[in-house]
DNA sequence: ATTTTTTGTGCAATCGATTGCATATTACAC
DNA sequence: GTGTAATATGCAATCGATTGCACAAAAAAT
């Protein structure tokens, strides 16, 4: 019934060869002759051979698979990295295992040590909201094991990093309020933890400046920028009265938390408030009105990072260097902060 | 620099044993004395040992990794699968790893060598909606590969599966279809390709049936359900000029774009059209209005898949028995559909 | 006190692929 | 025709953990 696996003892048998030639016809080793390769591999096809990836990777120290930490793997944008991740390694036949750290410090450091166990040959990570110390990554340096560290990245780790200018998307999104008439514009946060985030409260406070638009800290709402959170720093500008015209969220999140309090207190967006999100993920474009917000490009993230990881891999000994790519985002417009053309069309 | 990784041999000879007691020792092994155990689990940790998942999956065959393929793995309802899976596949010592098919059935196809080849413990999968062949997975059966279906699954393989009751849930939604007084309900659906949407259609009928709601043909509209499907479905029967007032789509996707393309002609949801989906997708809550649909348990059916793999894997030879499992839905009640409230509230 | 059992370890093979070194064969040069 | 180089393959060790079998020492039974 079940069938034994062909090993490349199997074929050496067969063509009365050993397993050494098997191995090296297989892996085109120029000391093996063509007339033997040939027949190495027509053996190997009528075998169905398999090659055994644990045997060899118990053999090399190589396990030609990649380890992934994600926060979280069920939003868009790092399913999307992911994704960008897998093809490029897919194609140099490495394979993929994606671990969530679910924004728990513990989950993080457990996350890396099940991929040191399972010898991955190096790891790809975003950091949690919440990671503060980063002994568990350095180890990874220590020990020479490639690591590439993307979006929520941190410049107290010497290692390879993507991501995306986090300070022009904000000022991108900043510009684009107040050439739509806003004067006003609120920005929901969490720059005291994050150092993406920190970026875009810096993109939003330059822009304002820029456009002579005095900074107010009124305005300003930190918070875990979840759904909920949106609510509550709507909730709270219109308790305390302060008025605004705009909202610029770094996150989808709070952005749609935010408009869905807006709709409910009577306010229109965009006529009242236009608001901006970060992110640009799917369900922006299904929301009423569809949500304007920054696109972070997660498939190109994801393979640029995969680029870098085989650069350090491939890299000599002592020769590593370390590199940051810093990709450019954008923004896409949509009705949630459009106000000019709808005064154009009216 | 590069600290060697420290083995049992690295243990045994510290404390002049020998390397197969240091396994028996770690593996908690009755025939080894409780003082031996303790020095070497004392010396274990001295020297930070980390065991070998590679040599010991070389040596048992058993790789410990359980291979999960999915269709998209940036939808909800996979992530959240998988997650399940992830969770009770964790508590007892084994990784996971997922691979995409895309709908493909040539990735499908790819995806399963790639697990085998990487001599997973067995496999998790849904099937893409194009799959028509079932060799590959006929394959992992005749190896004697534990093998479970979750949701996409098909009787013309002879494996554990879980499924929720799809016509239970379809039956559910069309009845409180009725009872919000709908008397025309379209059914979006892809029932001549895909198993769970069979159902689904049946439960459609039935409740219309048991209602005694004539059927009409003219009311069924069968595509992919992408969101382009829904509003393409929406304009056909607006320019057939067939009346409907409620619409039960067996995908979250095509009811969201059918809720674009009513209210962009004008006509009210649920006033006018009653609209339920059917996923409960995390984007449903966000819409405008937010969407009615089923919602089918992923974590839980991910847990479920999960005890089935190793109800499969444990089992003696020639004593597996495959079992099915059905899930019940439940009807998520959101404004898309809801008309009596607003009557009681108005 | 001798035999039998139990208990605790060691030995050595094994999982399948890889690789440095040795060796056999052939080709080429002078 | 002998020496040297090039070519093709084999031998055996290795990666780290596991395990059937053997065996010595200690405990129990007679």
């Amino acid at each position: 019934m079940k069938p034994k696996k062909t090993t490349i003892h199997d074929i050496a048998e067969k063509l009365n060869v050993t397993a050494s030639t098997v191995s090296r016809a297989l892996k085109n080793n120029p000391r093996i002759s063509e007339a033997t390769k040939k027949v190495v591999l027509e053996m190997a096809d009528e075998l169905n051979y398999q090659p055994n990836h644990i045997a060899s990777a118990l053999r090399s120290g190589k396990s030609h698979v990649i380890g992934i930490i994600v926060p979280r793997i069920n939003r868009a944008f790092f399913s999307s990295v992911v994704r960008g991740v897998e093809e490029v390694a897919n194609s140099l036949d490495y394979r993929v295992v994606v671990i969530q750290s679910y924004e728990d410090p513990e989950k993080e450091v457990a996350a890396v040590n099940a991929l040191l166990n399972a010898r991955v040959d190096g790891i790809i990570a975003s950091l949690g909201k919440n990671t503060e110390s980063f002994e568990h990554y350095e180890n990874i340096l220590k020990k020479d094991i490639p690591l590439v560290l993307f979006d929520r990245t941190t410049n107290k780790l010497n290692t390879s990093q993507v991501v995306i200018d986090d300070y022009l998307g904000a000022y991108k999104a900043t510009v684009h309020l107040i050439e739509q008439g806003c004067r006003s514009i609120a920005h929901f946060t969490n720059y005291k933890r994050v150092n993406i985030y920190k970026e875009r409260y810096r993109g939003y406070v330059e822009a304002l400046k820029d456009h002579g638009i005095p900074f107010n800290e009124a305005l300003i709402c930190e918070s875990n920028m979840q759904l909920e959170d949106g609510r509550i720093c709507v909730d709270n500008l219109l308790q305390a009265n302060i008025s605004f015209d705009g909202i610029f969220s770094a996150s989808d999140y709070s952005a749609i938390g935010a408009i869905q309090t807006l709709k409910e207190n009577g306010l229109g967006v965009p006529s009242d408030v236009a608001v901006v999100g970060f992110s640009n993920d799917s369900f922006t474009s299904l929301t009423e009105p569809s949500m304007t917000s920054i696109d972070q490009f997660p498939i190109e993230m994801g393979e640029v990072a995969a680029q870098l990881f085989f650069d350090m891999l491939n890299a000599e000994k002592n020769t590593i260097i370390t590199k940051k790519t810093v990709l450019q985002p954008e923004l896409i417009i949509r009705n949630s902060s459009l106000r000019l053309q709808e005064k154009s069309v009216s």
